[in-house]
DNA sequence: ACCTGAACACCGTTCAAGT
DNA sequence: ACCTGAACACCGTTCAAGT
């Protein structure tokens, strides 16, 4: 006979985030959280209205950890740790990325970073169109940046990814030399980063460029 | 009774793809699929291993009409016409991109793309695993702006889109004034990009403005 | 207020059998 | 070669009932 409040929404969302770290976003079910605090499915119903909920409690709690860049700083820098402190808050619990993306605007220090960054864009001739553009794609390339990183696989569990990694290295290395040599050299950079740190500061440096041409154009006109 | 030879790959593909387009990725399922052939679940299982195989499939048909930008093309046009030609290819069935991004190296053509995009980059002076990174960012930079087109919704029902557009509106413009002055001004255009072609060019322009950036960085190096 | 138990309508997939 | 039929191990979720 299990003891009454054994549950809550706190202890249960840090269980899913453990069962999504080591098994992936498919793996977190209503029955396996249940099954872990030795639960009925249904008793998870008391607190959430349904899966859906709890997924956004999930991306919630990761989003927690956001924080704010210093107010000083100009539209480049600001930009750049924006997006920084986005794919760290990510790059903590990889496979919640979506879920983080998805809740990150139903969460204050989600919602002041945003206001802050088109405040930013707007004092640098970007439209409001324009600037909407720039957070929207700044949230979703740092979520792909994260789903996507290269030796991750975050679909996948830990103890697979080794052999799926390797069986795609292998495809790409089949493949004829004279056509695809450029494919065939850069195939093992492509199936893992090497270092993490670099690829996500490549991708945060080519994105706040892009953002920093745009600015000098609207400059120009 | 059914006549035989009534399925075939090609075919069932198509009818997959028709399902995805009207109800989205999650409402592909194996059953479905055999319900309008007016056929057994398991009859689809002799044409394909799998789920997993028929999404591959699904994939690869819809990278089957990406076109190879023109060959005489320096870095800067190249980069820009090959992430054209992708989401392009993405926009067709949107709710296809993440099979997409996942078959593209499976794909002769994709395949083809990525050799002569990595070619043009180590021609410019980017290193192996540079190429690598750019061109990685490039497929699931497009991904993603398909995916998470604003107002496009892609996970949700057509027939639903108008709703659940209308409450993130409404949970936006709810945020007081005075703290959210710029959240409130760009939630209209956050909820829907309005013109689908300038959301698609802009998220484009940065990406390979961010590149060229990358590009004068090496050169002058 | 908080949880159980039985049931329902779904999944993908196996395995043996039909034609 | 191509498909059926029954079965299995999963899902999320409803609804009524227990304490």
């Amino acid at each position: 006979m299990k003891a009454k409040n054994s549950l809550n929404p706190a202890l249960v969302v840090k269980r899913a985030i453990a069962i999504v770290d080591s098994d992936g976003l498919d793996a977190l079910t209503v029955r396996k959280v249940a099954d872990e605090f030795g639960v009925t499915p249904m008793a998870l119903y008391w607190h959430f209205a349904n899966k859906e909920a709890l997924l956004a409690s999930v991306g919630d709690a990761v989003v927690a950890d956001l924080r704010m860049p210093a107010a000083s700083l100009g539209l480049e820098d600001y930009i750049r740790e924006a997006m920084t402190s986005l794919i760290d808050v990510m790059r903590a619990h990889p496979s919640t990325a979506p879920l983080v993306a998805q809740q990150i605007m139903q969460n204050e220090t989600g919602r002041d970073l945003t206001e802050a960054c088109l405040e930013r864009l707007a004092q640098n001739g970007f439209t409001v169109e324009k600037s909407a553009a720039v957070v929207h794609y700044a949230m979703q390339i740092a979520m792909t940046l994260v789903s996507g990183e290269p030796g991750a696989e975050i679909a996948v569990k830990p103890t697979e990814r080794q052999t799926v990694r390797a069986e795609k290295l292998a495809v790409l290395l089949s493949l004829p030399e004279d056509r695809y040599p450029r494919l065939r050299a850069a195939a093992p950079a492509m199936i893992d980063c090497g270092d993490s740190d670099d690829y996500y500061a490549s991708g945060i440096d080519i994105f706040v460029a892009g953002v920093m041409a745009e600015a000098r154009a609207l400059a120009d006109a």
